[in-house]
RNA sequence: GCAGUUAUAGCUCAGUUGGUUAGAGCGCCUGGUUGUGGACCAGGAGGUCGCAGGUUCGAGCCCCGCUAACUGUACCA
């Protein structure tokens, strides 16, 4: 063996876009999860799981070809040959499901579905590739009930989570409305320039929250460079017409029914247009019933959404406060989550129309978020009563110690190195462990045990210096017969300074 | 994809007009203390200066190429 052959290490490190989730985070998240849920079941939804990987041809337009295998997808082939994809969202899944069991089913169809979700993109910050998502769907029906119901869910959902009313806000639109503009400026046509130009208007339209109106109208009309330099090619629409599509986007009052009766004026004469007024103010009227006003739901011209599969009413929720990072820049997270009717999808399978609605929670960006600002509703876990091992020979008596603490409700573990007394107190005090039972030779002597109060500790460390009488005074301890150890801890952890 | 910025220890960063052995703080490990978390003191480990070429007597620093990350932008079913 040659010296200078270096053995392969690879460097442990984790690709981008993808993250381990540490304990805080698991407690926090599956916390959220569960809140979510129970709003969910409240309304009456089931739940539904589908596995992570789905036939590519099931998950939609973006097929996999041998060139680029990856484009959007993690995508891989079976043994067969057969391309299979992660799955993008949990919506073409349900629809898949829905398709294959479809006369089993009591429709309308109702399900809720949680799972991590994959994107091959570019991530950010909020943006990930792979995220969790909390879908809930309705399906088998073109109702409006269906789809207020959701926007009033979403926004229990966010209540719920603790986020409070005012500092977020559900902004609706229809999808057949932004049909009638369309419309209006002559671009409902089927040929392949017309429908370029009208994603490139509605991508314009979407972005005004972000680009205000002066860089919208960039967009739709020669162009826009950003502040890197880079320039992004406009949709070269005519002055009027931009003129429409800002009237329109800028259309939204401080009233739901303000906004719907000016855009009503704007799509005059649209039929597709009047429709999708037709079917907001039914919505409206739903959730006025409800007491759920603008504060909560809100209509908004310029909500665009996925420019796929959305055919009727859109949604989409947002944190409305300034988010910081550490050197005070504001940081986007876009919304955290968005609703809609997509009554196209299932019918990809089964040739005939199924209607449906559904709403899907970010819960990764909403954690995110809500992490960002202190904000969430982070469970309490109390760290472990660590029993410390002075001498091993006498382990059988400290898992003793720590089974009757478990009995108790208490969480307890035996010290599970083989490092002396300093090292194990550092590792307690890392855990954040409230707690530490010490029994060496002294104390099994009398059939005793000592119990050293972190928390008291560590205020007491502040005024004390001097080492030796940090030591000696040996800060924070008291002493207990063995047999009440169980009695004793419960008491030091009923005092104010542990409780959580 | 496009554009800009950046790349030096586990982390945050310094490193002079190009000069000899590349530093600091924090963190980590050991000891001071054979049974005590903090503080303090002493010591220690840890670097292919992103990769590869070039200019030069000499490159962490200058030049070229590549890669990656970050930010913006585009795309986002």
């Amino acid at each position: 063996m040659s010296k200078n052959k270096k053995t392969f290490r690879p460097k442990a490190r984790l690709p981008r876009g993808f993250g381990d989730v540490a304990a805080h985070e698991v407690r926090t998240m599956a916390a959220m999860i569960k809140t979510i849920g129970e709003v969910y079941e409240l309304y009456g939804f089931e739940p539904l799981e589908t596995p992570a990987l789905e036939f590519a041809e099931c998950l939609g337009k973006f097929l996999p070809d041998a060139d680029r295998p990856n484009e959007g997808v993690f995508a891989l082939q079976d043994d067969d040959e057969q391309w299979m994809s992660l799955r993008y969202d949990l919506t073409a899944p349900t629809a898949r499901y829905v398709a294959e069991n479809y006369d089993g089913l009591a429709k309308p169809f109702r399900r809720y579905q949680v799972g991590p979700v994959w994107r091959n993109e570019k991530p950010g910050p909020g943006r990930f590739r792979q995220f969790v998502q909390f879908d809930a769907d309705t399906i088998g029906t073109t109702e409006m009930a269906a789809d207020a119901e959701l926007a009033m869910m979403f926004s229990d959902v966010m209540e719920k989570l603790g986020i409070e009313r005012g500092d977020y806000a559900i902004r609706m639109n229809n999808r057949k409305i932004l049909d009638g503009v369309l419309e209006k400026i002559n671009l409902l046509g089927d040929d392949e320039a017309t429908s370029n130009t009208r994603l490139t208007v509605m991508r314009a339209m979407d972005k005004l929250d972000r680009l205000g109106s002066q860089g919208v109208r960039l967009l739709l009309g020669e162009g826009r460079k950003d502040e890197s330099g880079d320039y992004t090619k406009g949709a070269n629409l005519d002055a009027a017409s931009i003129d429409k599509v800002i009237a329109f986007v800028e259309a939204g009052k401080s009233t739901n029914k303000d906004t719907l009766a000016a855009l009503a004026e704007l799509i005059k004469g649209s039929e597709i247009g009047q429709q999708g007024i037709d079917e907001l103010v039914e919505i409206n009227t739903l959730i006025l019933a409800a007491g759920y006003l603008e504060d909560r739901i809100c209509f908004d011209p310029s909500i665009v959404r996925g420019l796929g599969y959305y055919s009727g009413p859109v949604m989409e929720a947002e944190l409305t406060f300034e988010i910081k990072d550490e050197k005070g820049n504001l940081v986007r997270f876009g919304s955290v989550g968005g609703a809609g009717r997509y009554d196209g999808l299932v019918a990809r399978f089964k040739g005939i129309e199924v209607p449906a609605t559904g709403i899907s929670i970010g819960v990764s960006r909403l954690y995110a978020a809500l992490e960002k600002l202190g904000k969430h509703p982070a469970p309490k876990v109390r760290a472990p009563v660590i029993i410390s091992v002075m001498d091993k020979s006498e382990r059988a008596t400290y898992q003793q110690m720590a089974m009757d603490l478990r009995q108790a409700g208490i969480r307890a573990e035996v010290y599970m190195g083989s490092s002396g007394m300093k090292a194990q107190l550092k590792y307690a005090d890392k855990r954040g462990a409230p707690l530490v039972v010490i029994q060496g030779e002294d104390e099994r002597a009398n059939d005793e045990i000592t119990i050293k109060d972190l928390v008291v500790g560590a205020k007491a460390s502040k005024d004390i210096t001097d080492n030796q009488e940090w030591r000696s005074s040996q800060v924070a301890q008291m002493t207990a017969k063995t047999q009440d150890l169980v009695k004793t801890v419960q008491d030091i952890l009923a005092k104010p300074h542990h409780r959580h």
